[in-house]
DNA sequence: GTATTTACATACATTCATGATTGTATAAAC
DNA sequence: GTTTATACAATCATGAATGTATGTAAATAC
């Protein structure tokens, strides 16, 4: 056994991750095996329980890789004097993650369809902080773009904002569901930008 | 070992499913061993294989009880005076089937968060027939509602379908989340009409 | 009334997957 | 330069789940 240095250890505690990731998405959180994650990742499952307790605490440590960078990464800048337009980059910007970094989109295609949120997963089934502040985002963009008088006063800024997330979640799904027709992916931005328009005064 | 007729047999097969549907909900389907499932229902494992072939067998058979009613019962008239308002009544609806039929409730909820689609499971992430079916309807209706000069003609009426589509996707699943503070739920009634009020001319 | 199926229960063999333990060669600490 | 901690590999014991095979008593067919 050649012990390793602390860089090269760091080394294959990504690969590690990285084969957790590809095997999840392919064989579902749930029938992965520690030994076909280790087999992937070239090492045998001594390493893997050496850098991480048990399946779920690998589970998490892919999750805090990618997790972050998609609706906790969005910006919405106060100072826009385009608020709706802002909100419209925002959620193409959103479609763009997921078609730019194939780590985040794997991730949340196994987040989405590939685990079973049962036992510790189980409260992850609603939204997290980073969503609810993505949904609180929204409702002041929205109320700033109101103020501008961008938008119809049919609804509230935060009834507006709350279609929006839901709008948005039914997207990510759909377009991570990798429909054979591919009728979402193309649509990607089209559908956003007529929900936007609904609401422009 | 007393023989049951025909109608005890039926009687137990669908004890058998009842109690399936309970411990995929409290466990995920990956967990949930058929020695589970056959405790819950009162009978041993020889029992679940007489009747089906696996669990996946189990699983499907579940499925095709309640998940027909929810998206595919929906009905549009076509010669409703009022399309727009038809659309609306039909969100509500959706809703309050999730409400009244707890069947349909958990099986919506263990069909979106308590299974893998892996394998056999893998095509059904995306939409199904009946789904399909349903965004064609919403199109239909939406199509009339503009024929009708209901809808502002910021977009097409199949631009509004996908967009209604993709809210009520979103709204099914935070819906069924069953999140702490149940925002969800207490508001879906005021999102449905904020969003088609959104698109009423 | 006998024969045959049915509707299960019981028992068995086999296959993973897990977690723990132990071994070990080297990097790092002193 | 010795000691110790590190970064794994290899082995082992255990348990859980599956599918199958067999047993059986009563329902049903004839």
């Amino acid at each position: 056994m050649v012990r390793k240095t602390k860089e090269e250890a760091e080394v294959t505690r990504r690969h590690i991750i990285e084969a957790a990731r590809r095997i999840f998405l392919e064989c579902g959180v749930g029938r992965t095996s520690l030994e076909k994650i280790a087999a992937a990742a070239g090492v045998t499952r001594g390493a893997v329980y050496w850098h991480f307790k048990n399946k779920m605490e690998l589970f998490f440590a892919m999750r805090e890789e990618a997790t972050l960078p998609l609706l906790d990464r969005v910006v919405f800048d106060e100072g826009d004097d385009d608020p709706l337009g802002g909100i419209e980059r925002a959620l193409l910007a959103i479609i763009h993650t997921l078609i730019d970094e194939p780590q985040t989109r794997e991730t949340f295609e196994i987040l989405i369809f590939k685990c079973e949120y049962v036992d510790e997963l189980s409260p992850m089934m609603a939204c997290t902080p980073g969503q609810f502040d993505f949904l609180q985002q929204l409702t002041d963009a929205y109320a700033r773009a109101a103020n501008k008088g961008q938008l119809r006063a049919v609804a509230t800024p935060e009834a507006m904002a709350y279609d929006t997330f839901l709008f948005v979640g039914g997207l990510v799904r759909q377009w991570l569901s990798g429909a054979p027709d591919q009728r979402f992916r193309s649509g990607a931005s089209a559908f956003i930008r007529s929900h936007i328009a609904l609401r422009r005064a």
